[in-house]
DNA sequence: GTTCTAGAAC
DNA sequence: GTTCTAGAAC
């Protein structure tokens, strides 16, 4: 007895077509679909009602997903095709100065629920996600979502575009100087935000930052890029 | 961006 | 042995 035609069985060939180039040849950024959650939110705000925590006619605000302090929001530009602070010109001032105003606005709710908490808002020089959005994030750090080394670097190395300098820097220069990638700060050491000590990996940094009292470098102070309560 | 995990580092 | 890092994900 004949067995039949078995399906057959040989290995499943995916053909992994991708690439970086338009029809003439010149590459362009691809982003990844994971990458467009923000922009859709900023698009379409009314599809998305149940996470958005305000929406105005320029902006969005919401929760991070995967906050990395005890109170991380994004405070997401709604103009389209603006991605990252290499994308801003003199043009942006107002928006930026708005976004600002917006982001301060939810500093003093979330200080009026906990006095103990700081904040400092910011753009990452290099985003992951697209779509313009600025940090407003608490400077204790104390997250299970904080993991790795470009996590911390991201927020406490020049990598990380305080809203006051962003804007100055487009005032004074119409550009907004970049400081590392995403690859460059995953090299760089773990140090503390506070005493500037450097910590051997993630796990002590995180034992360290929970007991450090140290005062917050000065020059952040004076210049106003940390928000406390007063 | 995150998750998963192999293998390096301890 | 456990902890930690870093690269792939179809």
């Amino acid at each position: 007895m004949d067995h039949g035609k078995g399906s057959p069985q040989g290995p499943v060939i995916y053909s992994a077509v991708h690439t970086d180039k338009d029809m003439t040849g010149i590459k362009e950024k691809t982003w990844e679909p994971w990458a467009e959650a923000l922009r859709k939110m900023a698009m379409h705000p009314e599809q998305h009602i149940d996470t958005l925590l305000q929406v105005t006619q320029e902006a969005v605000v919401l929760h991070d997903k995967f906050p990395k302090g005890r109170k991380h929001l994004l405070v997401v530009s709604r103009q389209e095709g603006l991605d990252c602070v290499k994308d801003l010109n003199r043009s942006h001032i107002q928006l930026l100065k708005n976004l600002q105003a917006l982001g301060e606005e939810w500093v003093q709710n979330l200080l009026n629920e906990d006095q103990s908490l700081v904040f400092r808002l910011g753009y990452h020089s290099e985003p992951s996600m697209r779509q313009l959005h600025l940090h407003v994030i608490s400077q204790d750090f104390d997250s299970p979502s904080l993991k790795n080394k470009k996590h911390w670097n991201s927020f406490t190395t020049s990598f990380f575009r305080d809203s006051k300098a962003t804007i100055e820097e487009l005032e004074t220069t119409g550009r907004v100087q970049l400081y590392g990638d995403e690859h460059s700060i995953q090299n760089l050491e773990l140090r503390c935000h506070r005493c500037q000590s450097t910590q051997g990996n993630i796990a002590r940094l995180k034992q360290h930052i929970r007991m450090c009292k140290a005062p917050f470098p000065s020059d952040l102070v004076h210049k106003g890029y940390l928000y406390t309560w007063k």
